[in-house]
DNA sequence: TCCGAGTATCTCGACAATCGAGATTATCGA
DNA sequence: TCGATAATCTCGATTGTCGAGATACTCGGA
């Protein structure tokens, strides 16, 4: 964000940089405020997200693979799978071929939240992109595909990465 | 993410807003990796960020602020802008004109630990601009801004809404 | 069928971030 | 100087998270 702009090319790589940078920061707040309305912490609601990704890929997620994608202890998956379980968003169910497994599945509460949470955005987003052609489209897709793509490289570059002193302010 | 996908517009569409959700997510993740890595939670650094920002903005951001914009009460501010003063990452400054406002700004940790966050990520996302021409940049960066802006009138509207019913489940 | 190693999930006590009401400190107009 | 207003801080209660150990299940071998 804060690098040269003597060209017009520079300039673009640097605003656009900066959106994306907005776009997640803001993109965050907006889970941190829905959850806020709906008496959630924003834990759950990342958790509820994840459960609907993985079930409509069908693939339903196990509480093991949920603490690793949200990067969390063992112990708090199984508090925040009660929460959402006493909340009526998500169900657990055996697997049926490995009886230790726990599938979860969203519950027609969860569904609805999820609904409730995606559809203004949706909206939102429809119109941005009604503004632009198909052709113009087919960059930004190009874009942002690519983009995502790195950005899940270096997220587990930095989760690899073992911090080699912690937590020890001079000793 | 789950709508028709008839006509390649559609289809466009569809893949465009699945990139900027899981863009969101991911960018979260890395986040909250990092934080993990150096010792401080996900609130931390996007304090740090605030601060960082702002005063880059030549607007350095009071502590009220800095709670509106991360959704935290009074009390949990002041704890937060501790630890972040207490690590070396922030300085508390008295605003000369306005006696009673605290100004915040980031000391030389915490520059450097703003560095070591967003340089990676610029590296990766200089990497996959590269890959596309100036008009093209042209478009990502218009549809970008249109995206942000969007989302932050979203983000406003949710926080503007009022919980009816907070938590009351069927009490 | 029984055993033992391996894996997934859950239980529980300790810790730390957050909330929210009230106290504290500073500003501004009369 | 005094009272009203505003920004920040203090403190007790609540709650999410950690992490080690317990529990439940699977699979291969005898």
């Amino acid at each position: 964000m804060y690098r040269r702009r003597d060209t017009r090319r520079e300039q673009l790589v640097a605003e656009i940089t900066n959106n994306l940078r907005r776009y997640a920061v803001d993109a965050q707040q907006v889970g941190h405020a829905f959850a806020n309305l709906h008496g959630l912490n924003p834990t759950d609601l990342q958790a509820l997200i994840a459960v609907m990704d993985a079930e409509l890929l069908g693939d339903p997620i196990t509480p093991g693979r949920l603490g690793e994608q949200l990067n969390l202890s063992s112990g708090s998956v199984t508090a925040l799978i009660d929460r959402l379980e006493r909340a009526g968003h998500i169900r657990r169910d055996r697997d049926t071929a490995d009886r230790r497994k726990v599938l979860l599945h969203y519950a027609d509460q969860g569904a609805a939240l999820a609904m409730e949470f995606f559809q203004p955005l949706g909206a939102r987003t429809d119109t941005v992109m009604a503004r632009f052609g198909e052709d113009e489209l087919e960059v930004v897709h190009r874009f942002m595909a690519e983009m995502s793509e790195s950005l899940r490289g270096h997220r587990d570059e930095v989760r690899a990465a073992r911090p080699e002193s912690p937590r020890r302010p001079t000793g």
